[in-house]
DNA sequence: GAATTCTGCAA
DNA sequence: TATTGCAGAATTC
């Protein structure tokens, strides 16, 4: 018959190691989470891997122990558990409980105790234990049927000793573990042991004399003098320390072994702790785990049990839908294309969801007459009394753009609600969604596809899964849509969701879809010409350094310039020498070398990122370049641009700015270019109310010259340029939410002088000390900050004990709400101007976006007009207390534009 | 092959 | 130890 197995855990030393090996998490309130985390995933890991019939988690009392009396500095200058883990104790044992798994806690003794005694008392049961612990005391207690298991680095490896293991591993038994302790002592403990004996030394002793009694009542057989004379003046020493050591195993409990049977848990209530500490893999894991035990027949079928979907594959079961949809009047769409190219992408799948109950799913390649089935969609998308809901409604739209379908009388995204409702997570998907309120379990794409090597082309996924997936999807979207939009009208985000985001969704499918032409033969011409630029100096560099190596691995770099050079190192990284350009720049001078390499970087950039990504990337069918505009990506409000980015253009230098010239407008127009002038500032001069900001502004000067002026206490007329630039510099602190540190970084001055600039600038715009020390107030009280248009941001670092931590969310709250109102303006001038181009049918479009810019490509006949249009849009998209102002040019390409 | 680090480009 | 991003190359796991 197979043996019992118990579980036994060490409570203490497991949250230690977890809280320690994890990086730390927080949740939206600002709650530390990495510890408890770490723990149960490793409890998850060791009950799957050993499926045990009893487990336990064992838990040191605060109260003094038989040790302390019988030494008292047992475990003294031990240092006090950091406040980030010990909030997490009570939290875990909530956990524990919510499990059902059986606290040991007994007054008096520690936590080895009562596993040691567990332990003991089980191997006499004829049970198998299994310790988990951080702690190599518990060697002590192995055995053949007693096992210990020792997290190594991390938390997820674990070792397994039992008593052969020990023997082999570390050359004792493992009751003779104490004896080494009692002769090397513990310093985390406090135990002393025998001064002057290391792990080598007792390791020889205990090997040769089998136990510290043996060794002090035969000191006359150490042949070493000094070690002789050690040893016999600590004896009794030695013997406490080993008393100390000794785990006691006989711990009077009154505790019955069934307690400890391991039970079924209390779901509800750790699915609700779980939410509320935001483990969301773990309620994945625990919701997975139950679809799998109840599905006996299959996966699919199990998926499916929600899901009420009828195929579509005739137009008279087509119309059917059609008519059902005309009655709900609103429906939630999902469709999937074949993964080719933006402007000729094939729907495969499309799933809508009418109401709670009925989804609908149209296979493309099972109808038919493609070309009716495409009428058919088009009807039903473009009915404009029909609402349309999704998740991602920007990838709807491109799906069937290439179709000539515009999606109209778009009234929900659940992706972008969720995004403003917390803009700072990491990913928006509809499986996340699920679990978050409705603890839903979904397929995602991993599921569907696999990942690696084994990932399978859309095309190539099995049709009734992806019809499953789509239609999952489009039911839990229509289930979310109320709740989403409820937590929308309670955030005060009304105007800002349906006003701005949602229209602009669609204005960026446009800008996407429309991309921006690109000049492939200058690229190509471009390319050859930096190529041989880099031969030169990659060979030039080589020969300087008398060896060749990877110019491109700051590794290498650093070892030719720092050792073989014996240049001196400015400053380090995590892993080794810093060889970015400030440290290089300061280098300058000291050799030949740095020049060229210098040189190399630029040069390399450009080809690599910029010269190879564009051609990498341009359309093959359009000649264009189609970015992707990312609207749920940043924490402030601002979009983001992915594949390429067309946010990071060089313009700073002019061998960079060159690049530019390979973006144009196509025959017979031209690019406009319209940027707000000095948005942040002007956001600030609003919110603020400051008078000298204000002053600048609506007089419209220089305002980096008047900030100069004003720290400086010089007229206006006298401010030179050096002057000005620190005032620029000290102006992008404010925005940045200013630090001394920061600011004498960047300007390359003494932290000393960087203060005083600073509060010589506080001292002249006193409302915006005002502000900057409200908002960081208010944050703190309330643990978020706001945008003009109520886009809320949550800093849970802004109440940390660590400083670092702390000063990070105040400089977060400082900015946010400028960067991010500066954010809501743009877009709001988005969806104006693509609107007034739209319903006046200008042939002018709107193609991209860089954070305070729009570009607008308009042929030549219309330029007089859209430029007006554009700047009347921009500049009038909200009203300050300051005027916005928009330097708008035009020309055949970006270079010229500018 | 995926994740991380360093570097550098923009607003 | 200044805000927000993205990407390429090297390196590590």
């Amino acid at each position: 018959m197979k043996k019992d197995r118990i579980i036994i855990i060490d409570g203490n030393s497991l949250i230690n190691r977890a809280f320690y090996a994890l990086p730390p998490l927080m949740t939206k309130e600002g709650h530390h989470t990495n510890a408890i985390y770490g723990f149960i995933t490793m409890l998850f890991k060791v009950i799957e891997e050993y499926q045990p019939q009893y487990i336990g988690v064992a838990f040191d009392k605060k109260a003094p122990t038989f040790r302390h009396k019988e030494f008292k500095e047992y475990k003294a200058g031990r240092k006090k558990m950091p406040p980030e883990l010990g909030e997490q104790m009570e939290p875990l044992k909530e956990v524990l409980d919510a499990l059902r798994i059986y606290r040991i806690e007994i007054e008096g003794f520690e936590a080895d105790d009562l596993i040691g005694t567990l332990a003991k008392y089980c191997e006499a049961k004829g049970f198998e234990s299994l310790i988990v612990t951080g702690d190599k005391d518990a060697l002590q207690l192995a055995s053949q049927d007693t096992k210990i298991l020792i997290t190594k680095k991390g938390i997820s490896n674990l070792e397994i000793y039992d008593d052969k293991k020990v023997l082999e591993d570390f050359e004792v038994t493992p009751l003779q573990f104490i004896d080494l302790k009692g002769l090397m002592g513990d310093k985390s403990d406090n135990i002393p042991g025998v001064p002057g004996v290391g792990e080598k030394t007792a390791v020889k002793l205990i090997k040769e004399f089998g136990s510290v009694e043996n060794l002090i009542q035969n000191t006359q057989q150490i042949s070493a003098a000094k070690l002789r004379e050690k040893i016999e003046d600590n004896r009794e020493q030695a013997i406490l320390s080993k008393r100390l050591a000794t785990i006691v195993t006989n711990v009077p409990v009154a505790m019955e072994i069934e307690e400890l049977k391991v039970e079924e848990f209390d779901r509800d209530r750790l699915l609700e702790l779980f939410k509320k500490y935001e483990f969301n893999s773990l309620i994945n894991k625990i919701i997975g785990n139950e679809k799998r035990e109840n599905q006996g027949e299959g996966k699919e079928q199990e998926q499916n049990a929600n899901l009420c979907i009828v195929t579509i594959s005739h137009k008279e079961a087509f119309e059917e839908m059609m008519k059902e949809i005309k009655k709900e009047k609103t429906m939630v769409l999902k469709s999937i294309t074949e993964e080719k190219n933006i402007v000729k992408n094939k729907v495969i799948g499309l799933a809508i969801a009418v109401g709670e109950k009925n989804q609908y799913y149209i296979d493309f390649s099972d109808y038919k007459d493609e070309n009716e089935l495409i009428g058919l969609v088009k009807k039903l998308l473009e009915d404009d009394t029909i609402e349309k809901v999704s998740h991602d409604i920007k990838k709807e739209l491109l799906h069937f753009y290439p179709y000539g379908i515009e999606i109209k009388n778009i009234v929900f995204d659940t992706m972008i609600g969720e995004y403003l409702i917390d803009p700072s997570k990491s990913s928006y998907s509809i499986k996340e969604l699920a679990v978050q309120y409705l603890g839903e379990n979904l397929l995602d794409e991993e599921d569907l596809r696999g990942t690696g090597k084994n990932k399978l082309e859309i095309e190539a996924i099995p049709r009734e899964k992806l019809q499953t997936y789509l239609c999952q999807q489009v039911r839990i979207i229509n289930k979310l849509t109320k709740t989403l939009d409820e937590k929308i009208k309670e955030l005060q985000l009304l105007e800002l969701y349906y006003e701005i985001e949602l229209p602009l969704a669609e204005v960026l499918a446009s800008m996407e879809f429309k991309g921006i032409q690109v000049d492939k033969h200058m690229l190509e011409d471009l390319k050859i010409e930096f190529k041989e630029k880099i031969d030169n100096l990659t060979e030039e560099i080589y020969r300087l350094a008398e060896s060749t190596f990877n110019i491109n691995s700051p590794k290498q770099l650093g070892e030719i310039l720092f050792d073989k050079l014996q240049l001196p190192p400015i400053k380090k990284t995590k892993t080794g020498y810093s060889t970015n350009v400030e440290v290089l720049e300061k280098l300058y001078d000291k050799h030949d070398i740095i020049p060229k390499i210098l040189e190399y970087r630029q040069v390399t950039k450009i080809k690599t990122t910029y010269i190879d990504g564009l051609l990498n990337i341009m359309n093959p069918i359009t000649g264009r370049i189609h970015s992707n505009f990312n609207q749920t990506v940043t924490t402030t409000g601002r979009i983001s641009s992915t594949e390429p980015n067309l946010q990071n253009i060089p313009i700073k230098l002019e061998l960079g700015r060159q690049l530019r010239k390979v973006f144009g407008a196509q025959q017979d127009y031209q690019l406009i270019d319209a940027d707000y002038s000095q948005i942040e500032l002007r956001v600030l001069a609003h919110i603020s109310e400051d008078k000298n900001l204000l002053e600048s502004f609506v007089k419209d000067q220089d305002v980096h010259t008047r900030t100069a002026s004003e720290i400086f206490q010089v007229p206006m007329e006298e401010v030179t340029s050096a002057m000005r630039s620190s005032a620029k510099a000290v102006n992008f602190g404010i925005v940045y939410g200013i630090s001394d540190f920061g600011l004498a970084e960047n300007l390359n001055i003494s932290r000393y002088k960087a203060k005083q600039y600073i509060e010589s600038y506080l001292e002249k715009y006193a409302s915006v000390q005002k502000y900057m020390e409200e908002t960081v107030k208010i944050a703190k009280e309330k643990g978020y900050v706001l945008t003009l248009l109520n886009r809320r941001r949550y800093l849970p670092e802004i109440t940390s004990r660590n400083f670092n931590i702390r000063s990070f969310g105040e400089r977060v709250a400082m900015n946010t709400p400028i960067q991010g109102s500066a954010a809501d303006i743009i877009k709001i001038a988005m969806v104006k101007v693509y609107k007034r181009l739209k319903e006046g049918n200008f042939q002018a479009n709107l193609i991209l976006q860089v954070h305070d810019e729009l570009i607008v490509e308009c042929p030549n006949y219309e330029l007089e007009t859209v430029s007006t249009i554009v700047k009347e849009c921009m500049e009038q998209a909200m009203d300050l207390k300051v005027p916005l102002k928009v330097d708008l040019a035009y020309g055949p390409t970006w270079y010229d534009a500018k």
